[in-house]
RNA sequence: GGAGGGGUACCCAAGCGGUCAACGGGAGCAGACUGUAAAUCUGCCGGCUUACGCCUUCGUAGGUUCGAAUCCUACCCCCUCCA
């Protein structure tokens, strides 16, 4: 790949790119470079918001770069202040272990094990002294921290911040500076961060990093970003079935933003996409190659053929799913109504939300809508029962005892 | 330390002695529509029920009352202002 090339696919989807100059100069080089990109401690549960990170890291790694991935376990005493979230508890050294190791589990589907360094930054902010620390709180002001926007709001109302929140974004800079960082990765909401990193490098006498923001992922929902939390997500560990009805189930205008910030196809075939959407081919398909591609990244493409048989027949024809693992249920001599058996079955939350659903006509069995809420099974019956669209359950039905 | 405000179902938020399982909004679920969605419209949205009803819920614990989310007492928690 050629110069100009390279520096397009890497400036590819970021928000920001702080300086491009300088990140010219860097790859002007010809040399590797060092791209660190920091995670916090918590939450291994990884989704496809984070993965857009991973993305961008992953194409520093293919034009031969070395991703640094941090764990900021040091860090996370702190708890990140960004987007005034609370504090959080502090994690035991074993339970930093074990979520590292969810990490990688999770993060080699995409990134290249061999081209990736897993570090902890307690690794050499834990060893500094009390004097190393009012060494580096000096190289930066409180006129330039209250910058940040989120202590500047809680600043102006009169709303506390804790002296030990300005040390995480010092904290943060100087990983940078240990790790002589070339480029720095995060989200946008990260970009002050990142941005005293370069500051205090330069303070320590090294060459600023650049700083690439990537911005926030909309979750399923399209309106805010994507996060466990909201419910919103779609997570990396997923079924495959999972993953492409969650990819299927979101808005035509984000599917396109979902392309660009998730798919690895070129940008030029994502334009030929939009052009054929544009005149007239069924977004349907195009989200159904979305779909597949994603669910395909962690699942392989067997499964993820799998999974897209499986929601057209599903979803386009109606029939049930093929392979539906059985449960069997113990039921009375005298058989068992029908809500009862929804909720024994998993299919509702309650008899009464079971009855519910069946008045509304939500509730098949066999593909049949049944809306006798007073039905009764016998023992010996084998169902494939079903409630709405998406919610199904096979149960074959025993006597009890 | 002083003064004031508040805790209602998943979230926000009304209610301020009975007509309250509790207005309204959001989220969620379902039906219709569709290209799978989104949007829109409609319904549901504590539990149990042989559908007649029954049971539990409005920070916690007591009390007053025929009757309390609504009044009283104590306690717990949150917020704002002053110091």
């Amino acid at each position: 790949m050629n110069f100009d090339d390279q520096l397009a696919e890497l400036e590819r989807g970021a928000q920001e790119v702080l300086l491009k100059s300088d990140l010219a100069r860097k790859v002007a080089r010809g040399k590797p470079l060092r791209v660190k990109a920091g995670f916090d401690p918590t939450a291994p549960d990884l989704h496809l918001g984070h993965t857009v990170l991973l993305n961008k890291m992953r194409q520093f790694q293919q034009l031969g770069h070395e991703v640094i991935f941090l764990i900021g376990d040091f860090t996370g005493l702190i708890g990140d202040p960004s987007g005034r979230n609370q504090t959080r508890p502090a994690l035991t050294p074993e339970e930093v272990q074990a979520n590292a190791r969810t990490y990688e589990r999770q993060v080699f589907k995409i990134l290249d094990p061999e081209r990736t360094t897993i570090d902890f930054n307690s690794r050499w902010l834990s060893p500094m002294q009390a004097a190393d620390f009012v060494r580096l709180a000096s190289h930066y002001t409180v006129a330039r921290m209250l910058e940040r926007d989120d202590f500047a709001k809680r600043y102006k109302s009169g709303q506390s911040i804790s002296i030990h929140e300005f040390l995480y974004p010092l904290a943060q800079g100087y990983d940078s500076v240990a790790l002589k960082a070339d480029v720095e990765l995060g989200g946008t909401d990260q970009k002050f961060n990142l941005l005293v990193g370069r500051q205090l490098q330069t303070a320590y006498g090294q060459e600023p990093q650049v700083v690439i923001t990537l911005p926030l992922l909309e979750g399923t929902d399209g309106i805010n970003k994507m996060s466990k939390s909201l419910g919103n997500y779609i997570g990396i560990a997923e079924p495959p079935t999972d993953m492409f009805g969650k990819v299927m189930s979101v808005s035509d205008e984000l599917m396109w933003r979902y392309y660009e910030l998730l798919s690895f196809r070129p940008l030029a075939e994502i334009a030929a996409l939009r052009k054929a959407a544009a005149e007239g081919r069924n977004p349907r398909d195009i989200k159904l190659e979305l779909a597949k591609e994603i669910t395909a990244r962690f699942h392989g493409g067997t499964e993820a053929e799998r999974a897209q048989r499986e929601f057209l027949a599903r979803v386009s024809d109606r029939t049930v799913p093929a392979d539906l693992p059985p449960r069997v249920l113990q039921v009375e001599a005298a058989g068992i109504k029908l809500p009862s058996l929804l909720k024994a079955a998993g299919l509702a939350a309650s008899t009464s939300e079971a009855t519910r659903k069946i008045e509304e006509g939500a509730v098949r069995i066999a593909g049949e809508r049944v809306t006798d809420r007073a039905l009764l099974l016998n023992a010996g019956a084998d169902l494939v029962l079903q409630v709405g669209s998406r919610r199904f359950a096979r149960v074959r039905l025993e006597p009890k005892g």
